[in-house]
DNA sequence: TCAAAAGTGTTCTACTTACACCCATGC
DNA sequence: GCATGGGTGTAAGTAGAACACTTTTGA
């Protein structure tokens, strides 16, 4: 081993790369997330999210695209996909090095992940994830509640909470999500006079909802706008 | 290759990591960033982000200081370092499959990246290079413009910019920040009193500052305060 | 005494909030 | 009719912008 400009060569490591995907969608009114069993057997009776290594010639979101139709039987080119962060500690996995991209998706209703051949994936509410309810393997404790924030912070200046509506919806549907990500109620009335001032955030589209059972006016239905971030912002209230 | 739950060995990438740190500072009241002439001898002319190989017991962070360790001269534990996102696009370099964990880094003054032993580094307008001024090596030039509207946008809803001061300092060097990172002029005024009514922003330190030549009253001098994120937060005008 | 920068006070505006009230539908 | 949810109006409270004004220094 020389020492110098050059690097010796055992220092350099070729890791793995993996992605993990924490897949959010909204059931029944509570923020969820799904999980899937590992592989490995000496990680039975745990929890994790679903990862994949990424391949030679696979741009890192395809192989976290990969990961959701591999693993969850969620085949969504049109769910919202974006990095987290990118967990790299040595001894992650205890399996060997493997440095891991975590992903963060949003898709509107819950995917039926329970209808794919033999997968063992299912839905969790996100906080019970989030305060160790579940045991989760790897490091991917620490992933969860990364995962939960980014998602609550981004719903106050992006317009990321159309995500987890399908077009067209109600303003109603989107305060739902709002209300469901958040913890929180909001008041319908200023809410819709937000997010119709919010330029871009929604547009109006034809027709009206039918009323749920019970009766109720009849909404306005819209379809997502084109603005990405919010001005002004939803913020949380606290 | 077997086809089935196996995947074929030949699929999974074992790639390179690296880090890639975006040095931002500021210097006479121009956000400014770290570059270095690349090491790859086709590369001659361009510059790049300072970055490293990942080694095999080591920790992201500890790869991307050492990055600015070893590249730039900047032993900064202070720093604040964080991450960016991660660059994994198949050809994003020409020697071969590299996936880049991209960081930013902040510090206040500019660190004498010239005084360090056969170091070709030097700062540029953080500008310049995001418009395209200087040729950028491998895919940085779509790092930088990322690693500067993440500052930017960071400097609103978090404590960020007393990255950028050494301790203690005025609200006017804190202001210089704003209006350097932002390129706009701040009400001096109404500037102090959002920071000071944020809560843990910055605390009061002992003493005053000495006017600068030409006179000027004393301020008072500040410390960083405990606070991660600022309530109220610190819009940018627009 | 003047210029320059710090810090305080004041006014005007804009936005948020809370809640009253009307509208349209199911039962 | 009555309950339920959609949508509009409005007044009080809060926060930001603009700017006048005082304070404290250097020259």
């Amino acid at each position: 081993v020389t020492e110098g400009t050059t690097v010796s060569r055992s220092q350099v490591s070729t890791c793995a790369v993996a992605v993990d995907v924490a897949l959010l969608t909204i059931r029944e009114g509570t923020l969820s997330l799904l999980l899937v069993e590992p592989d490995a057997p000496d990680l039975a009776g745990s929890w994790a999210l679903p990862g994949r290594r990424v391949r030679d010639a696979e741009s890192l979101d395809g192989a976290a695209h990969r990961a959701l139709r591999e693993l969850a039987g969620v085949d969504a080119p049109e769910a919202h996909l974006e990095q987290l962060r990118t967990y790299g500690a040595p001894n992650r996995d205890p399996h060997g090095r493997v440095v891991s991209v975590a992903y963060i998706a949003l898709t509107p209703h819950p995917p039926e992940a329970e209808s794919s051949p033999a997968m063992s994936a299912r839905f969790f509410a996100a906080d019970e994830v989030a305060r160790g309810a579940v045991e989760l393997a790897y490091d991917h404790g620490g992933i969860v509640p990364d995962a939960i924030e980014r998602a609550r912070s981004k719903l106050e200046y992006t317009a990321l909470a159309t995500a987890f509506v399908d077009e067209p919806f109600t303003l109603a549907d989107l305060r739902h999500v709002y209300e469901s990500v958040w913890g929180v109620e909001l008041d319908a009335a200023n809410f819709r006079r937000k997010v119709v001032s919010a330029e871009g955030f929604v547009v109006e589209a034809e027709g009206m909802s039918r009323p749920g059972p019970g009766g109720g006016r009849p909404a306005k239905l819209y379809r997502r706008g084109t603005a990405e971030r919010l001005h002004p912002a939803m913020l949380r209230p606290s």
